[in-house]
DNA sequence: TAAGAATCCATGATATCCCATAAATATCCA
DNA sequence: TGGATATTTATGGGATATCATGGATTCTTA
């Protein structure tokens, strides 16, 4: 299994700590580098979580806009500039930073949503609003799956 | 054999634990993942079932998208962060979370539906009704099988 | 030396594994 | 063909391992 699917709400501990849940971590098992990388989204009041080797993926995927563009430029900054990596503990728990738990208003409990390749972290309360605001909008835009190569 | 097929009720058990039908498991004998992909229904209050292989193929075209943009966002938290991943047990069994078995109303027995590449998990009785429902449907609106894919 | 980090250990809850049973199905052989 | 014997299935229960969580202890380092 290589994929993050499914939604789990853990707790964050006083110490900012909190499980990254089981399947997740057997989906980073092949890293190199055990643990996350995470960066505050752009759209959403939430996380963004990968693992470290789709940061290459990524850097490959920006370096397709102008090199040199507003853009680029903006989004390299926020992506690597602003990223985190967080290493497990010995019991699969990362330490969340505070600037993270502030940007997101994580409390007690924080949703870690798997997202395919990727996952995001969120206040379980705002995921569910989120949640129910992305089906809306993929029923509401008529927003598919593209059979092949050449979406949006 | 490749396609889910027929009707089967098994019983679910006190904790939470239901055989999936033989007939299905072959069905996903070829799979690297030995388990089944499930999600709520957006139609009906069932569950659709799936091979792991299908959200992997989801993924790869989730690739297409922008990764940070609305749409992609909206699909993926959608498809990714409400499914669940459920492994075989050594006797082909599967355990239902909880929030599955609310959504779909299961109780003692739930009905396992073939529906080709695809399977739904009902509650036996609701699904009795949902058939005749369909029945009624594919009558009186005289809908037919499209030759090949792309059919609207 | 005090504050913060990292590591280690304890503990319920839950999932996973293993085996037993019984019914249904398939297989075999005279 | 018939009837006895294996296999496969669905189901139940108990033993064991894993996971999430909390707390304590050690290690840094300012």
């Amino acid at each position: 299994m290589t994929l993050f699917l499914s939604t789990f709400i853990n707790k964050v501990d006083r110490k900012g700590r909190v499980s990254v849940p089981a399947s997740f971590r057997a989906a980073l098992a092949d890293q190199t580098f055990q643990g996350v990388v995470l960066f505050r989204s752009h759209g959403h009041a939430c996380i963004e979580g990968f693992p470290q080797s789709f940061m290459a993926e990524l850097s490959d995927r920006l370096d397709n806009f102008d090199l040199f563009s507003a853009d680029q430029d903006d989004l390299a900054t926020s992506i690597f500039g602003e990223s985190v990596q967080l290493p497990f503990d010995g019991d699969g728990r990362i330490i969340l930073p505070a600037n993270i738990i502030e940007y997101a208003d994580l409390g007690e409990q924080c949703a870690f949503v798997g997202m395919g390749r990727k996952f995001q972290i969120w206040n379980p309360s705002a995921f569910e609003a989120r949640k129910s605001e992305a089906r809306e909008n993929v029923k509401s835009r008529g927003v598919t799956v593209p059979k092949t190569a050449g979406g949006a």
